[in-house]
DNA sequence: TTGTATGCGTTATCAT
DNA sequence: ATGATAACGCATACAA
């Protein structure tokens, strides 16, 4: 029942605790006598090595940090788990902390993870934080941004192609012939929202249409924006005949508004960015920007390894952006 | 650029590393005058202790292990963060690790939680691994079992009492005036799916009626499974009217089902365990057995703290049985 | 091929 | 009230 250390095991074994370490991390010189005994013997007791003095001793925590908006946001944990598998085949296991969109929280996990000395840190920012983010970048522990774009923060960068999608997924619209398109846009905080703004306006722009201000609606990404969205257009007095929303959040809060104002959820066409996983189970005319968290997943992983093991690369900024497609749905066709 | 260690502060603070750490830790006398001058270098120097030094002289790891069966299922990562929330404030992170539903995963998340001395583990299990979580309780590590029981393992335990709320929800049916209720079931394997099963079948019985066992169907708690019940249930000669699915993967499987099949999803009426949040986007007579992942989370994480601040308790075995309810919807009301 | 001894960064004991 | 120092469990340089 006492603690049981690999001085335990070398005793058991009749070898000095040298060759226990020798034989655990297979390198150093020790013949296939010991070995055969050593391995025994640990296997026998159970022996599990205490990864924390590992650590200390190495000076290599092993850890990766990522700081993600929302635990429960199916986009996000697709990415986590993706990462997580990719991670652990080369030796790291990852924290996953959650921000809940609060920089204050999110500065909490920062120095959580500081404080755990991990060797690297995958965040999708909340906006805020910005000094103490270039502060760990200037510490020297590699940070690369997720998703999200930090204003004033050079940094390696994996994200979707937010901008492109945004406009071809409005000129989508257009080409099918809407003259009044409304544009559900998330918050101004966060980069990925302007982006699609921007890409929405673009759109309307090349087809020399004016972007009206008052068919343009402010939400944050939130079910009940997209809610109290629906109301706003539906108010107008010339409702929007489609609508392209910046997230699947917002989008689901839309339907949601169309039903308690008493339409149909097929009452306007509607492209959104990320999919809605129920969105086959009926006939609505819902389009979307189909965004890829294993891509993602893959392209941070990359990233972050490279940092990781080439600290000469350390002043790089490298940025991989993605380009998701738009996924017309077969209701759409004809509508 | 040198590592910044307790010893720099020490140094620069004009002090011992001493002072620094009962500064740091707010214990032993301190000098309100030492007490300024270290809290100023450490704030002027950015240091953050090293928690992995101190862990391993406190030999105190602050670390929870939570196994559980899928990162991307929203009901478990909300178990998942208000964990997190409630554990945060007292002290400890969690570690989330995925088993992806399979034994080997499972184990190699076990191994790395014992590695890295976590004070504690939650588990829902896979089924698999039972010497190895003897064992673990045998070492001294405290283990919950959430959600899922396991069979001849003993333990402390959180979980719905799905039994009782399978039984209400089938009955729910037999008192609307079905007279074949379909039954879709879990995978064997799994705990919560046999006591499901149980509360079917008791409600058919208490109600005098055969279970024919065409009328019940075993899928896996994926959505797939629920796609081929609905086929395997609308072949029968005489399909059911109404249908008790014991997870909501399944649940919206089977509308994929009747889609496919070219019905309205109101075709049959539907009770499931656990909620589908889009489910009031439309009227289709889908009657939930509402979870409470933060009920069960708070119960799990004073089970935890109990057992890891009052050793003297390891004996100890506590079930936690929570009593989810059904949540009829408006449109069921007059099916 | 193996063992001895030192040190990783911190806390805690023991002097002072 | 403060400082010197041993110890936590392990990996590794060096000696043998």
């Amino acid at each position: 029942m006492t603690k049981l250390t690999i001085k335990e095991v070398a005793k058991a074994a009749g070898v000095s605790t040298a060759t226990i370490s020798r034989v655990l991390n297979e390198n150093g010189y020790v013949s296939e006598e010991a070995r055969r005994r050593v391995l025994e013997t640990i296997e026998r007791l159970h022996y599990k090595p205490n990864t924390i003095a590992r650590s200390l001793k190495q000076d290599r925590s092993g850890g990766i940090g990522f700081v993600l908006p929302d635990l429960t946001n199916p986009y996000f944990m697709r990415i986590a788990r993706a990462l997580h598998n990719r991670l652990a085949g080369e030796g790291y296991y990852v924290f996953f902390m959650d921000s809940d969109e609060e920089p204050e929280k999110e500065r909490e996990a920062l120095n959580f993870l500081l404080e755990k000395r991990v060797e690297a840190i995958l965040l999708a920012g909340t906006g805020g934080n910005l000094e103490l983010i270039r502060r760990i970048q200037a510490g020297g522990t590699p940070l690369v941004l997720l998703d999200r774009q930090l204003p004033g923060v050079p940094a390696d960068a994996v994200m979707e192609d937010n901008e492109t999608a945004a406009e071809e997924a409005v000129m989508y619209l257009l080409d099918k012939g809407h003259r009044t398109v409304g544009v559900l846009n998330g918050p101004a905080g966060i980069s990925t929202a302007a982006e699609r703004a921007r890409g929405a306006l673009k759109a309307l722009t090349v087809r020399g249409m004016e972007a009206h201000t008052e068919y343009s609606y402010y939400g944050d990404y939130t079910r009940n924006s997209g809610k109290r969205a629906a109301k706003y257009f539906l108010e107008l007095p010339v409702p929007p005949t489609a609508v392209f929303s910046a997230n699947n959040e917002m989008t689901f809060g839309f339907l949601l508004g169309l039903k308690e104002n008493g339409l149909p959820i097929d009452h306007m066409e509607l492209v959104s960015f990320g999919g809605l996983d129920f969105a086959s189970l009926f006939r609505h005319r819902l389009t979307a920007i189909r965004q890829e968290p294993d891509a993602v997943a893959e392209a941070a992983a990359e990233l972050l390894l490279r940092r990781i093991r080439e600290p000469e690369s350390a002043g790089k900024r490298e940025k991989r952006l993605l380009v998701p497609r738009l996924e017309v749905s077969p209701a759409s066709e004809d509508g």
